[in-house]
DNA sequence: CTGTTAGCGCCTTCAT
DNA sequence: ATGAAGGCGCTAACAG
């Protein structure tokens, strides 16, 4: 390992000048900077990172918490936030959490321990422990109260919008089927739903067939975990009722909705339209194309990545934590009857 | 920021007591231990990781390179990644490469300036530098003649069964689109292909018609990249000549074909048959499910963080490089006419 | 068994 | 503009 001392006695000068010409803070004379810069190149000099974490007091690392790395929802965001970071020179430490409040709590404990700069991440628990002078940024779902200022997609609007197409194709008998509740995401995504459907007029029904309403008007609404399995479950579930169309929101949810629709024989859109949210490549190749909300992810992971890098450089912003609702996109694509184009565009 | 000599101090003791203590390193009195156990709780005393690294001469970290962070195909295995080096108390610092030779070479960089334990990639440039000491191991695929050891998915078996049961199911007119040459995943795969078409003595032709050998008994190979619009363009310019059988082999190009298929208006399995390579779950709720080869990801990511650790903790295997081949599975679904079950099991 | 001490490699005053 | 020196928090070696 050439150390910084190897520098500076190649370039035969002082350990403090050789410093000051690597880093460039401080002045040096242009004969000394390029003796010591040459000698440096020569020795393939490479600051040691531990070294100056210690001494600076900052390790230039964030840290990354995800419920799951596979799962492309949150890698879209992911993948901007490690380019935006990788640029400013700062790295990234990943951690996962599964949705999990204790591996979320094992898991900042780890960051902290790792003292990274800041940190961002999908909060599971809203009441995880973090430390107040830890910059640091919600992704996605935000904890409410808001303790931290938080980046997540507009689902109010953009569910509102998607629904309103949907009921705007002439669909009055709707199926909303949702993850778990605790999640702010779960609450927007129900809210904009719900604002769609009472702005139509549409009664909210009970899960029994005894509460149904006036024919063919009524808005039942499927709670469970944001899992495949559950979105299959939820179609199977009333398929002896089932709506006219049925709004999954998420994609995992989608998964499942589709796996059921294929057992039980379901076309889509002839027998039930089905709409989603997020956008995975195959929503697109699917046939018919699967008929959207999709958050704007890669937005999100780059107004995050910009926010703590933000808080790391000038300190915490004034005035109270920030909530960022960032808008998406409503993609219309053939999976609900009489709303798509002709071919299902892309 | 409490230090180790605070909970030194607290407890009564040396700070090299506290450490022993505190580390399990060395003897202690149980009576020392406890005060100091107690203090370090009292206090919220966690260890300072760079101070740690800079002293013990490393950092319990890890280094994982990937092409693309987004595409399952990797993550699948850097979830197991993430949670084998979790439990043996690594951390994992994420780079990424973009198949970018250029951007490899930085990524390794960072790791190294970070002072990774291990690195485990997806390597890009078979040539990339190196240090000799540091333990590495190459995931997915890997550099020839082998350099350091790798963990991979025996393609050659996997796709030579798959490709044998398509022509088992009665396909004598077969095309296979693979990516770049570069890649030991393209070439592995490639070969598996071939050895099953040669033993079905099928001869392989040009793509020019013109070199059409005896009707209805030939193969064709489509070389280009790893990517969706390739596997699109694929299809699509060979859609006046098309064969009984397409073979995909990533599931970035099966996207692009299945797109094709319908641009094309192509029924699956009457019009084609297709089978992929990989198993992102949309495989097996596509109607008709998509038959594949699946390469065990998971256990590729178990086996490479295995043999880092191993590396890291016991020193260089013995003796030269080892490459470790993984057995994947076929999984037969509808794709392929004549070959699934009746309703496409999952 | 325990306290003290010497660095790990770097940056940053402080004199010069 | 520069060299010398102190110290970031920790562990390992040493002397008791």
């Amino acid at each position: 390992m050439v150390k910084l001392s190897d520098v500076a006695r190649l370039a035969g000068v002082g350990v403090g000048t050789a410093s000051r010409a690597i880093s460039g803070n401080g002045a040096v004379s242009p004969e000394s900077r390029r003796r010591v810069l040459a000698a440096a190149e020569e020795l393939g000099y490479r600051p040691n990172a531990a070294a100056r974490a210690l001494r600076e007091r900052r390790t230039r690392a964030v840290g990354l918490l995800l419920p799951d790395i596979v799962n492309e929802f949150y890698t879209a965001s992911a993948a901007v936030i490690q380019s935006d970071l990788d640029d400013a020179g700062y790295q990234l430490v990943v951690g996962v959490t599964g949705n999990d409040p204790r591996a979320e709590r094992h898991a900042v404990r780890t960051m902290l321990d790792r003292q990274v700069d800041g940190l961002i991440h999908v909060p599971v628990d809203p009441h995880v422990e973090l430390p107040a002078d830890l910059p640091a940024v919600q992704l996605n779902r935000h904890s409410d109260p808001l303790r931290v200022s938080a980046v997540v997609s507009d689902d109010v609007a953009g569910v509102g919008e998607l629904t309103s197409a949907v009921i705007g194709a002439g669909h009055t008998d709707l199926v909303a089927v949702i993850g778990a509740p605790e999640f702010s995401t779960s609450r927007d995504r129900l809210a904009g739903y719900r604002r769609a459907v009472a702005a139509a007029g549409i009664p909210e029904a009970g899960a029994a067939p005894a509460e149904r309403p006036a024919a063919g008007r009524r808005s039942r609404v499927l709670t469970g975990p944001f899992t495949s399995q559950w979105g299959y479950d939820a179609l199977t579930g009333i398929a002896g009722d089932r709506p006219q169309a049925l709004i999954a929101l998420s994609s995992r949810l989608m998964m499942g909705v589709l796996r059921a629709c294929g057992d039980l024989g379901l076309r889509i859109p002839e027998d039930i339209s089905v709409a989603g949210l997020g956008d995975p490549e195959w929503f697109s190749v699917w046939r018919p194309g699967i008929t959207t909300f999709a958050p704007a992810l890669a937005d999100m992971g780059h107004h995050a990545a910009t926010e703590v890098l933000r808080a790391i450089e000038e300190g915490p912003a004034a005035g109270a934590p920030r909530l960022e609702r960032l808008p998406g996109r409503v993609r219309v694509r053939g999976s609900v009857q009489g709303l798509g184009a002709a071919p299902a565009p892309v």
